[in-house]
RNA sequence: GGUCUCGUGGCCGAGUGGCUAGGCAGAGCUCUGCAAAAGCUUCCACAGCGGUUCGAAUCCGCUCGAGACCUCCA
């Protein structure tokens, strides 16, 4: 029987069985991505990581509505007055919402080449201003943000009376107050740790609009707060994103949920881990920003050769998300490697001979494959579960074990529900084999078989090679010949 | 400086107080005309130093090292 799921809940980093509050139906929100540029890979993970949850909360029947917001609204960048999206725009001579346009485009196009699923609702910051507004002046209301110079700053040392600010990241107060770096400039502020829930646009600011403070633009984290509220409610089950935007992102989403609402707004905090560079985090001013493109066509000075989607999402998946993971060709390598035998394995199931008894144990493999996912979704646990099965398929192939019809059957629904359903993984070589190319295969392996039995081994070979280079790989068995493409 | 995380074999990466992670790479063997594929076997490990324990890579302390956050950040 499958174990309860459990997950590590990072407001208390603790694991703790999951109890949706409202089953069986959980909502999930999710931090997107600011779209000024492309995403790079540990976007993509990040996405990637929640994709594998939600995939997982829906296989165990959960309704889940997934809501993932787009960052439109141009958050400030250090000591100018200019965003990212209106950087962007000026730089290619664009509207700021062409920028958001194009790189929203790219970032659909891009998730979908790495297989997650759409999520159910997908909000933009610029959709919701007078939300924002409404909450902006909630919070004012209740005394626990004040105006300043046409900006509205929440005001942390009020709230801290009553709440805890600083409650997820494991901060308090006082520390941020001495702590924080030098080259603030934000003089409006009383407090250092205050931060903007209206900001005030300078004239030549191109992203604005009208508010009763006058003409600005919203604060970074008022758009979850009130998306996350709008779609999923004042409480919901599931919050996650990135782990650099636990502070002060998420610290202060909980914030402006509690003064605004009166609710703690999430049950369960999710934070996924980075990927990493030579165990640097991935960053475009580092230089190691790689982007799913370059990925895909190795067109990058660090890369050795190009990575198929499905190759990159195996790599990760075989590292947890609460984990960093490091990246590198040879261990990009590796995983193609290995996602090629697994998939190899799970096309094989179906046409395994069947005996009258089973020397396989196909609960057992459930079980473990359950109990890994159950585990706070450990897929490289399951992930090591189903190369114990690619290894049980093999010998099953090589006549050194028995499967049973019915063992067959449900060894092949469960491991294409894992490996497709779950893992979100794709056999990306194509099979375009009509039955037509498989004839034409066919032909050839016979007149190669015919050149064998003549010892015309340069013709069989060029057979085999020619074979190769149009993408079909030959293996020749105990019991004949086979062939996968490449 | 503050908060926190982590240090596992050639590489990536799980995990647990005593029992095989897994993938890739390496070695040997089986199969084979050769190769590939596949199978079997095998080598390589838990940063260092102490402590707790019958027993620790797994718990505690210290040292060294790495990283994240404290500012936009997935």
């Amino acid at each position: 029987m499958q174990t309860q799921l459990k997950l590590y809940n990072s407001k208390n980093r603790e694991i703790e069985v999951f109890e949706p509050l409202n089953p069986p139906f959980v909502g999930m929100y999710v931090c997107g991505p600011t779209v000024y540029s492309e995403v790079h890979i540990g976007n993509v993970r990040t996405f990637g990581s929640f994709d594998l949850i939600y995939r997982y909360l829906l296989h165990l029947g959960y309704k889940v509505r997934y809501v993932r917001n787009i960052t439109d609204v141009g958050h400030l960048l250090d000591d100018t007055s200019e965003d990212r999206i209106s950087k962007k725009a000026r730089l290619e001579n664009i509207e700021p919402m062409e920028v958001v346009q194009r790189y929203t485009v790219d970032f659909h196009q891009t998730m979908e080449k790495f297989n997650a699923l759409p999520p159910s609702i997908e909000p933009t910051a610029t959709g919701h201003l007078i939300e924002q507004i409404e909450l902006v002046q909630t919070i004012l209301d209740k005394g626990l943000a004040y105006v300043s110079n046409g900006s509205v700053y929440f005001d942390v040392a009020a709230y801290n009376k009553s709440r805890n600010y600083g409650e997820l990241s494991g901060r308090n107060v006082d520390d941020l107050i001495s702590n924080k770096r030098a080259l603030d400039g934000q003089d409006d502020k009383k407090h250092p740790a205050d931060f903007a829930l209206w900001k005030n646009a300078e004239p030549q600011h191109i992203m604005k609009w009208n508010s009763p403070w006058g003409v600005g633009f919203p604060g970074w984290h008022l758009e979850c707060s009130v998306m996350s509220t709008k779609y999923l409610g004042k409480q919901f089950d599931i919050h996650g994103g990135g782990m650099d935007l636990k502070f002060p992102h998420h610290e202060c989403e909980i914030a402006q949920n509690k003064a605004g609402y009166d609710e703690e707004p999430v049950k369960y905090w999710l934070h996924t881990n980075m990927l990493t560079f030579n165990g640097k985090k991935m960053a475009k001013s580092e230089g190691t920003g790689v982007t799913p493109r370059e990925m895909l066509t190795g067109n990058h000075p660090l890369l050795t050769q190009a990575y198929s989607a499905m190759t990159i999402r195996f790599f990760m998946l075989q590292a947890h998300y609460r984990s960093t993971l490091d990246f590198s060709n040879e261990a990009l390598q590796a995983a193609e490697k290995g996602l090629k035998r697994l998939m190899v394995a799970l096309e094989a199931i179906d046409g395994l001979p069947t005996f009258d008894k089973s020397s396989v144990d196909v609960n057992d493999i459930k079980e473990k494959l359950y109990g890994a996912m159950n585990d706070d979704f450990n897929s490289p646990i399951a992930i090591a579960h189903l190369f114990e099965m690619v290894k049980w398929v093999n010998l099953i192939t090589d006549g050194k074990e028995t499967i049973n019809e019915a063992d067959r059957s449900s060894l092949s629904t469960l491991a294409h529900t894992f490996v497709h359903d779950i893992l979100g993984l794709q056999n990306e070589t194509s099979n375009d084999g009509s039955e037509k190319i498989d004839g034409l295969i066919q032909f050839a392996l016979e007149l190669r078989q015919q050149a064998k039995l003549d010892k015309n081994y340069s013709l069989s070979d060029n057979i085999r090679d020619r074979l190769k280079e149009i993408g079909f790989e030959i293996k020749d068995g105990k019991d004949g010949t086979t062939y996968n493409p490449i």
